[in-house]
DNA sequence: TGAAAGTCAAATGTCGACAATATTGCCGAC
DNA sequence: GTCGGCAATATTGTCGACATTTGACTTTCA
């Protein structure tokens, strides 16, 4: 024992992150962190490097390490690199696939739209809908998309999780699910209109863009006057 | 002194792993890096684990770090990638800015285009083209996809430069420089025209990416059987 | 001879300590 | 009362050592 820790902070810090259990622009003290759990700094420091990398927090030299601002533009960049990311994926997994590599393709999507009718819970059906758009990554056959894409599900996440739990409690506002949309993308797909496909992926995300955005607006506060669980 | 070792040492070790001064798949050894910069494994370890999460290498539990296996395919995928950005990042740029923003983008590129023609060296080339998509993407105002395309024009500059010696070598195949090409982008974006441009930007990479790609077969045997510095 | 088991050197994983630096709090001068 | 500077404190940066694991080599036994 004693030997995978960094894997294993590295898991809690992100999903912490994740939730903004850290306050957007405080500072994260190392030797608080390798206490809560129970390790020296060298584990937490290897995980909170690669956070950086991956974009979820900064680093300032002798200062150390810092949430990144909470900050709806950011939300909408990351919006934005989706539509630009995926609309090129769907191009791709068009162009690239053999007629039954297509299949297959179109065969699993099929199976992910009907599990996400059948979701229970709001995270469960948030993997779903992010594993509609990854399985149409792994058709592209990209994987440097594939990562990006990953990374910026991940990052988008939490305030996915906000605007369906708000809709949730606010019925009346309750717009239409993500299905129809992946129903839309995955016939144009299989009737291979490339460009129609990816123009549906466009507004279907920019769609969620909006929704998010809002709900972003709407979390600001929540999040700046939360308790950080130090 | 002795402060800032992690910074340097990732730079070194950036340099090299883009020019391939290890040989693919090959193991990384801390402790002889270590020797080579001077410091402990401490920083180097961190140095390693942000090129993990960049891409440049990968790393399994308890076997350490690896340089990245070559593979032409994977030089295709980062071109990919920069279409999918860079096409957006033009409509962008052009739906965000206001006519006053706009021309002053116009007018950096102006410029960034008349350097290029009077570069004096390779590197120095790859530099301001580099820096004329790297204008766009700010002028785009989507700090994600700045951060991903100058990932992305790292891990390809290599090839790039491959391919610009052997041009340079071997006159009589010398294609037509980049500068006509962001000419034309350019020209496009002055006239407003988001999705001529963008086809425009996509050709300009894609012709790149198959350039690269000749290069990169090319270097094949060369990168595999090149000493490594270790 | 060949395969399994054991041995050992080398590499990675983690730690606690110390050095360098930044931040905070305090105090006096104006 | 406020400002600037100094001391005290907290935090980051790096190190060398030790623990654990891996992978290669050797030995042993069928």
């Amino acid at each position: 024992m004693s030997q995978d820790r960094v894997a294993l902070v590295y898991r809690q810090l992100r999903s912490m992150v994740e939730r903004f259990d850290f306050k957007p622009e405080s500072q994260i003290n190392e030797v608080a962190l390798a206490k809560k759990f129970g390790t020296s700094r060298t584990p937490v420091r290897e995980a909170l490097n690669r956070l950086v990398a991956e974009g979820y927090l900064t680093f300032q030299a002798r200062r150390g390490f810092f949430v990144k601002p909470f900050n709806p533009d950011e939300v909408i960049a990351l919006y934005e690199t989706r539509v630009a990311i995926e609309t090129e994926m769907i191009r791709l997994a068009l162009a690239r696939n053999s007629h039954d590599g297509l299949d297959a393709l179109i065969f699993d999507l099929d199976r992910i739209v009907a599990q996400h009718q059948a979701a229970e819970d709001l995270e469960q059906l948030l993997d779903i809908d992010e594993l509609f758009h990854l399985t149409i990554a792994r058709g592209a056959k990209n994987h440097e998309m594939e990562r990006i894409l990953t990374n910026l599900n991940s990052r988008i996440r939490f305030f996915r999780l906000i605007d369906l739990k708000f809709k949730r409690s606010h019925p009346e506002l309750k717009s239409e699910a993500d299905v129809p949309g992946h129903r839309a993308i995955l016939e144009q797909m299989r009737n291979g209109e490339a460009e129609n496909a990816a123009r549906t992926m466009r507004h279907h995300i920019e769609r969620r863009r909006d929704e998010a955005t809002e709900a972003a607006a709407r979390a600001f506060a929540s999040i700046y006057f939360a308790d950080s669980t130090t």
